[in-house]
DNA sequence: TATGAATGAGAGTTCATTCAT
DNA sequence: GATGAATGAACTCTCATTCAT
C-alpha cells in the first residue's frame, strides 16, 4: 500500500482494526443467539469473514466467546465511568445508572442485558467467566456505593443501610427489574420500570421523607 | 394408592410412575449443566434409563425440556402456596417467600434458582417458554402482593407504593440479589443476602419506622 | 365370551377378515409411498390398528410387504382372467387387455402400475419376488398369445412373428407407454397412449392390411 | 490437463477431481442398491472417503442423490448423441439405438437401465426428478424420431405411424422389454430381446415387406 | 387374540477442528 | 496473515423389534 522499505509495521492497524471489527460482531451474535448457541458459522456470517479466520484469529470456538466478553466488559466499564462522570449530584447519579442499567434490557438494538444474562449464565459454572462478571458487579457497585455515600455525607440521603449494603440492593433492583423487561413482561415498561425502581431507592435512602 | 393386599397387577402402572421419575431427573440435569447442554445422554444416564426410552416418552429433546420445565413450574408453584399458607402474619409470609426465594439459589443442592435462570434465558427468545416464566412471575407476585396489601390494611405497613408495585420491587430484589449469590460472589453470602433483602424491605413498607 | 367348551373354533372368520383388511391396506399403502418407503407407522395409520397388531399379523417388515404383494398378484390375475373372458374376439380382448393394462398406470386413485414398478423394483434385486414378478409377466403373456393365436388361426391376424413373441412385444408395449404415463408426460395422455398402442399392435398383427 | 513441468501446484485442483470420482461412486451405489437403499456409508466405502466428506461435498444424502442422477443423465444424453452419430443409415442408427437401450438392462455391469429404473421410480413421487427423466424419454425419442423421418423420407421406411409416434413406440418397447431383461427373464435373453424388438420395429415402419 | 411399553440398531446432520496452501 | 479443503466426534432421530400382559 505505501512505504513498503522504510515502515517497520507496514499495516500495524489493519489486522488489529478488522480483528476488532470481528470481535464486536461476536458480541453482537453471542447477545442475540445466546452464547451456546453462536457457531462460527454465525459469525462468520456478522462479520463477513471466513470461519478458518476466526479460528486463526482466536484459535478456539471458547476463545471467541471469551474474546468477546472481554471485549463487552471492558466496554461497558468505560461506559459507565463516562456516564457517571457526567454530574456531581448524587442522586442524579443514581439516577442515571439505574436508567442506564435498566435500559440495558430493552429494544430489540440493546443487546448489554442479553449479554450481562449470558455472562451470569456462563459464571454459575464456569469458574474464570465468574470472576469477570463479579468484577463486573463490583463496577457498578462501587460507583452506586460513591453516589449514595456522597447523598448521605451531604445529608441528601438517610438511611440505616451503608452505602455498601445501599448500592447491593440498588444494584439487585436494577437487575430484577431488568429480567421481566427482557421478557417483555407486560407489567413492567421501560419508563415505568425505572420510575418504580428510582421509587424505592428513593424510599431506601430516606430522600422522599418530605413527601 | 393403596393396593389391597392381592392386586392382579404386580406393578402399579408402570410407566407413568417411571416417566415421572425421569422427568425429575431431566429437571436436575438441565439445572446443574444448563438447557443447551443438556443431551439426551446426559439425562439418561442421571435416570438410569436408555436414550431410546427418553424419546419414547418425550418424543423429542426439545419436548423433553419442555416437559421438564412444566413440571418445575408446576412443582414450584405448589410449594410456593404451601409455604406461605403457613402463616397468616402479613411480615411473616414476606420473610418466607425472600428465604424461599434467595435460598434457591444456593448450596449445591439446590436447583431452583439455576432452573429459573435457565427458564429465563428461554424465555427471552422463546415465546412459548416466556409465557410460562411470565406465569412463574405472576405467581410470587400474587402472593407477595397479597401479603402486602394485608399489612397494609392492619396498619403493619405504610408505604407510598402500591401493593402490587411493591411486590413488583421485592422480587426483583429476591431475583437480583439471588444471581450474585449463585455466583458465589463473595460479598453476599446466603444469610446476609436473606437479611439485606429484608431490611431494604422493610424500609419499602414503612416496617422499621419505629426502629 | 362364548362357550368355551364346545366350539373347536370359537371365532374362525373375525381374525381372518381383519387381517385381509389390513392387507389391502398394506397395498395402498406401498402403491403410494413405495416399497422402501412403507413403515409400520404408515399401515397403521392407514389400516387403523395398532403397529404391534400388524406384527402380531404379519411377524415382521418384509413379511407384511411380501403378503401385501402376493395378495397384489393373485387379484390381479384374478381380474385378468376375468376382463379377458368377457369377449371371445381375438381383438375385443386384445384391445381389453391392453387397455387395461396401461390403464393400470394412470389417474390417482389407480395403484396397479405403481405397486407393479415397485414389484419389479424389488424382483431386480431379490430372488424370491422376481419370480412372482415373472409369474405375473406370464399371466399376461398367455393371455395376449392365446388372443393372438385365435385371430391367426381364423385369419383376422397375419404376422411373421410368433403368437409367444407378438405376446411379449404388445406386453412390452404395454409396460413401455405406462411408464411414461405414470410420469405424467405430457407427451402421452391415456387415451391416446392406448390408441397409439393399438395402432402399433395392429400393424404387427397384420390387421390393418386393409388400411 | 497437462501440468507443464514443474507446476507449483502439486496436484491440480483436488476437490474438483475427487468430487467428480465420488460422483460416479454415488451412481455406482445407486444403482446396485437402489436409491432408497445407499447410504452414505455405502458411497463412502465405494468412494474410498469419509462420509464426512460426502456431506461436506454434497450437503445431504438427498442431495448426493440429485447431484448422481444430474451426472448420470448427462452421461447418457452426450453417449446416445455420440452413438447414433455414428452412422447416417437411419436403420442402422435405430438398430444401434435399440441396442444400447436394451443393452442397458443386462448384465451385472451395466448400471444405465437399473438407474433409470431407479429414476423412473423416484419421478412417479417426485416433481424435480420427473422433470429430469421426462427429459431422458425426449432425448431418446428425438434420436428416433429423426432416424425413422429420415427413413420414411427417403422411402425406406412406410408407416401409417407419424415419426413422433413411432419413436414413442419404439422407446416403449425397449424400456418394455428391458424390464424382463432386468429380471433375467428366461423368456428373453439380450440378443433374442434386440432381434425381438428390431424385427416388431421392422414391421412397425414396413421395413419388412421386402421381406 | 391383540396390544402397549420399552429398547437397540442404524442413519443423517451439525460443527469444530486440522491441514495444506 | 488469511483461507479453502477435508475430516472425526457428538448427537438427535427414526424405526423395527422384543417383552409382558
Amino acid at each position: 500500500m505505501s512505504s513498503p522499505a522504510s515502515a517497520p509495521h507496514r499495516r500495524p492497524r489493519r489486522a488489529g482494526r478488522n480483528r476488532s471489527e470481528v470481535v464486536t460482531a461476536a458480541v453482537r451474535v453471542i447477545a442475540r443467539r445466546g452464547v451456546d448457541h453462536t457457531r462460527f458459522a454465525d459469525v462468520s456470517a456478522e462479520a463477513g469473514v471466513p470461519i478458518s479466520t476466526l479460528q486463526y484469529y482466536f484459535g478456539s470456538r471458547e476463545d471467541m466467546v471469551l474474546a468477546a466478553f472481554d471485549h463487552a466488559w471492558r466496554t461497558e466499564r468505560e461506559e459507565l465511568d463516562r456516564e457517571s462522570a457526567r454530574t456531581s449530584d448524587p442522586w442524579d447519579r443514581i439516577s442515571r445508572l439505574v436508567a442506564a442499567g435498566i435500559g440495558g434490557f430493552t429494544g430489540s438494538e440493546e443487546l448489554r442485558g442479553l449479554l450481562w444474562l449470558e455472562g451470569v449464565r456462563l459464571g454459575v459454572r464456569d469458574p474464570e467467566t465468574r470472576t469477570e462478571v463479579l468484577g463486573d458487579y463490583e463496577s457498578w457497585r462501587s460507583l452506586l456505593a460513591g453516589a449514595i455515600r456522597d447523598g448521605l455525607q451531604s445529608g441528601a440521603f438517610i438511611s440505616s443501610l451503608s452505602p455498601d449494603d445501599a448500592a447491593v440492593v440498588t444494584l439487585a433492583m436494577i437487575d430484577g427489574a431488568g429480567l421481566p423487561l427482557a421478557l417483555q413482561d407486560p407489567r413492567l415498561i421501560e419508563s415505568s420500570a425505572v420510575d418504580l425502581v428510582l421509587h424505592a431507592v428513593a424510599v431506601l435512602l430516606g430522600r422522599d421523607r418530605v413527601a
